[in-house]
DNA sequence: ATTAACTTGCTGGACGTATAGCATTTTAAT
DNA sequence: ATTAAAATGCTATACGTCCAGCAAGTTAAT
């Protein structure tokens, strides 16, 4: 091993890994609340505690620091898709339990992490098409479909329903995420009311387990 | 009146309004595409077809023209908002039949401006609260939802579902206008393919229809 | 000729990046 | 065990670029 002797956590020491896991994290949430262009590699430095020219350091460029944010966030959005077809094959529910718990585990998800919403809506808006150089994207989203297929029991019917499926969970959960501030206090919600996040979880359970029944009771009646 | 002597169009004279059409136009275009940030003022002169210095001249500073073409955006977006209220009322038909044709609108409506909806998506995600002074927006918003009520026949009952359902048309039209080149792509869906809109119309009011029905089964039978 | 509609020239500041240098840790020879 | 040398972590500084805003100039309409 090349790092044997770090059995204790180091206060004021150097530790590489953890300065740059603090960049990261400081890029994270700047990358996030200002976005890519008003965040300078001198605001992420004062954030992470170090020097304006340390993340220039770590990751060479300021590109290269957002795609570093952006690889680790996608990383942690695979793990919650993974634990959550875990957890839902585990249960042995019908597909109407488990949508309902799907709904429920992902709103909870993106409501604990607006960062990483913030971040992928801005990343989508940006032009530059980032999809080459970065197979982790594609493959999460693919990920999640096929888990999400499986879940709900669709396996060989329609892919195009199912993904539809999953866009529209996707964007029902997304919207408040970044517009709670604009259109949901004009329309009178507050998404940070109590009652909203299970009101809101009702209400999207309600949308898409209509649609599963409205299509179960299609395909096995008529076709 | 002070404009008399127009009745003509002028290719090659002086036309202040023109240009600050034109400017505008330039502005939502260049804005939506790359961003307040990595938009300069140089770039809208030169796309508008102007010198570098003319939209400083004309709207004063940046943020003022930013303002100024957020605001002519939400007049278009209320302007379609009262068109589809009027066209609902009149048609006299059932809300159900209503729904469907709001949705088809305001999906028609999107997939015609995309640069509206990346103008506000931007704009959300950028946390500087511009409500303040503008109270356009939340006069848009808050007519869009009477409007739906309205056309919906949800008047008297609850308004945090109309708000609800409101919210999930928004979001379910957006979204594919914003990541149609990452999500979309991902889990195999092509906006740009012919069928596509139908079929995202038809998933979309399914969607509204079984929730707008299933209240109805609840109010009128429960309660 | 007066005014409004532009344009060109300029500047001060902010930012990304490259680099030289200092401090701390690790390695290895003795 | 001691210590010199090498490697690594991090900072301070400097340079080139870009851009918003201003000021002064130029052209066209009335």
């Amino acid at each position: 091993m090349a790092k044997s002797t770090q059995p204790e956590s180091r206060e004021r020491g150097r530790d590489p890994e953890r300065t740059r896991e603090l960049i990261l994290d400081a890029a994270e949430q700047l990358f996030a609340a200002k976005g890519y262009e008003e965040t300078s590699l001198a605001d992420v430095g004062k954030q992470a505690g170090v020097s304006r020219a340390t993340p220039g350091y770590f990751f060479g460029s300021k590109a290269e620091l957002h795609r570093a944010v952006i690889e680790r966030c996608f990383a942690d959005v695979r793990r919650a898709v993974r634990e959550g077809k875990a957890r839902a094959l585990a249960s042995g529910q019908t597909p109407e339990v488990v949508l309902a718990g799907a709904v429920g585990d992902y709103a909870d998800f993106v409501a604990a992490r607006p960062n990483f919403v913030r971040l992928i809506e801005r990343e989508a808006l940006s032009d530059r098409v980032v999809l080459d150089g970065m197979p982790l994207r594609l493959a999460v989203w693919q990920e999640a479909l096929a888990a999400f297929r499986q879940e709900l029991g669709l396996d060989i019917s329609d892919t195009a329903e199912a993904a539809h499926l999953l866009l529209s969970l996707v964007a029902l959960t997304w919207f408040p995420i970044v517009h709670g501030q604009t259109f949901l206090k004009a329309v009178g919600l507050d998404p940070t009311a109590p009652n909203f996040a299970e009101q809101r979880k009702r209400h999207i359970t309600t949308l898409l387990l209509g649609a599963l029944r409205e299509r179960a009771a299609n395909t096995s009646t008529w076709s």
